[in-house]
DNA sequence: CTGAAAGCGCTAACAT
DNA sequence: ATGTTAGCGCTTTCAG
């Protein structure tokens, strides 16, 4: 008769109803991983794993970990939460953590350290086993006032000279957008590149100047508003302030370059024709809005993050990773491919053709 | 000088440095929150203090909750994670996490109730507080095994009637998309509802059908092959199938009504003129796509489910909340706006303007 | 094959 | 104003 009524059975339960001690019963419920010394008369195994059924136990993961200062647990740092990029690469992370039966603790920090260290330390409080960050800043150490509490790091997505991280090869990105506008005959480029301490829109900026520069271009203008619509929006603003409108926009997240292109278009420079347009990421978006992208691998990035995070945690010396990245050309920079969702050309509309 | 080498300092190594015994330490470092008699000399409190400081002392979180019941920790499920709506929701609960030091531990649970169940004993295993849940599937007590195990839920974007909820007022959403459809003259509608087991788009699709058929219109087709892209392109492929591709469509989320809009459109029916469409989420995409869409203050969501949550922890009785929902207007269903990004307009591009 | 004992770090009655 | 005692649920030597 399972009768308990609002408290969790415990292995103390168990050994008074079977008759045996408690010792017993956490060698048979839960063998150590290196002492599997499960030693017991089948009888008493048998007994013990029938009442620990009937009784609906659960060991105490919170007992557990304090006894063995492994808490089964990983603290995850994001620095913005309701954005695709993020979301999928956590995606990953959630991947593993399910299939190892690890908890994440997870905390935005909005790109603001201070807020990361707040928490982080009360994700130390918790004994996290380790941390994943995305949201290292460059010429930062990343969490550097904690490093005493020696808890294995990886970062993702964004990297840090001082700990091993998973990120695309975001220079060769850079170099293919590059390449890819100035095939298309682009001369006049700009890059947006999201914000200055993201090690992914500096990289990526530093291999399309360069592919720009030794195709014997002018530098390509950087605009760092940031890389969501709205920064698009204003970088699009500033280029038109300025008199300078690219015919080759590459920017760091689909996002942007949307909000740029839209901005552009208001101003009557179609994209794919007065301007090309190359995103990043390669989400869902991009396909409906025919953007031309560059796909990388959010949620195996996320994937790689833990699982290499666990590797260190069973003792392994692990080493930074760079995941390869794809282009995908649609309309917006090569406007002899088939238009679908939403054309990129004229901004008059003709007569609809008959349903 | 704090020598601690790996070890992270407790409340006994202040007590000895001191010279009082741990009981007055945690007395002090930690007062109570019913007892506040944090009596001590004013001595000992200063020395306590001190001594904690210098060590570096931190609270293991841990021991206090296998102490007191309590973890200061609460599970959340959602049904996918890369997702705008799912992260901006969670972005929410994260908000009211920091500022209540509360951690969270997340699992996505891919609208699969097995998996969810799974997850959730594990949660139960770390002793979480409580549970917010964004993944309720309609018909199905949500969590309905583990029961016993009386940790209050509050569930959040979609309703289940045993349960506290957050939600937006979907069937107002529906009343109001169908409403502005046919202020425009849309005579046949359809609404693609994401999955019948969410309660979002049941709710949305009642309201919108309700409306139509008190408009006297014919009752709008129903399709259900999800909420993404891909599943909107599905159900558009599945209109022209049927050759009853609708004047008004209702998606969702923007992303399945741009997926839909995107097939649409290569097969010649033009957004905003052969066929006004409308979203849901008004996501920043929607924005940079002149895409109407029904806006739901998400990000407050989240807050208000784990408000919620705290109060119920905190011994009040809570109630299910509905928030209201607002709609923006754009080109793709009222043509006469002005287009911005990608013109719904005319498949052939006229000859782009003079930069 | 099994159990006694110790203790992870902390809090909470109950003394004094 | 402070200390003693007890114990949360579990694992882990060390003895039988």
């Amino acid at each position: 008769m399972p009768i308990r009524i609002n408290q969790r059975p415990t292995q103390r339960q168990i050994a008074a109803r079977v008759g045996v001690s408690v010792t017993t019963v956490s060698r048979i419920l839960n063998p150590s991983e290196t002492h599997p010394e499960r030693w017991a008369s089948p009888e008493t195994i048998e007994a013990i794993r029938e009442v620990a059924e009937v009784l609906g136990y659960r060991r105490n993961s919170l007992a557990v970990s304090l006894r063995t200062s492994r808490s089964q647990t990983i603290g995850v740092f994001l620095p913005v939460i309701g954005d695709y990029t993020l979301a999928s690469i956590f995606a990953g992370i959630d991947d593993v953590a399910r299939e190892h039966g690890i908890m994440a603790l997870t905390a935005s920090t909005l790109d603001t350290p201070g807020l990361r260290s707040d928490r982080a330390m009360n994700m130390l409080d918790h004994l996290v086993d380790g941390i994943i960050g995305a949201d290292a800043h460059l010429g930062e150490r990343y969490l550097g006032g904690l490093d005493a509490q020696r808890v294995p790091i990886v970062l993702v997505h964004r990297r840090h000279d001082d700990h091993v991280s998973v990120t695309a090869d975001d220079v060769a990105a850079g170099q293919m957008a590059a390449r890819h506008l100035i095939s298309l005959g682009r001369t006049r480029l700009a890059v947006i590149i999201g914000r200055r301490y993201m090690s992914t829109g500096v990289d990526r900026a530093a291999g399309f100047v360069q592919t720009a520069l030794e195709a014997g271009l002018e530098e390509p203008v950087v605009y760092d508003h940031g890389f969501t619509v709205q920064a698009g929006r204003e970088a699009a603003l500033a280029m038109i302030g300025r008199e300078s409108v690219p015919d080759g926009l590459f920017g760091m997240h689909d996002l942007c370059v949307l909000g740029a292109t839209s901005v552009l278009r208001q101003h009557g420079y179609v994209t794919g024709e007065d301007v090309a347009a190359v995103g990043v990421y390669d989400s869902p978006v991009a396909g409906a809005c025919d953007l031309s992208s560059i796909g990388i691998g959010l949620h195996n990035m996320g994937r790689r993050s833990l699982e290499l995070l666990l590797d260190r945690l069973g003792g392994s010396d692990i080493e930074s990773e760079t995941l390869p990245v794809h282009l995908t050309v649609r309309a917006s920079s090569d406007p002899s491919l088939q238009r679908t969702g939403h054309t990129w050309g004229t901004m008059t509309p003709k007569a609809p053709p008959t349903p």
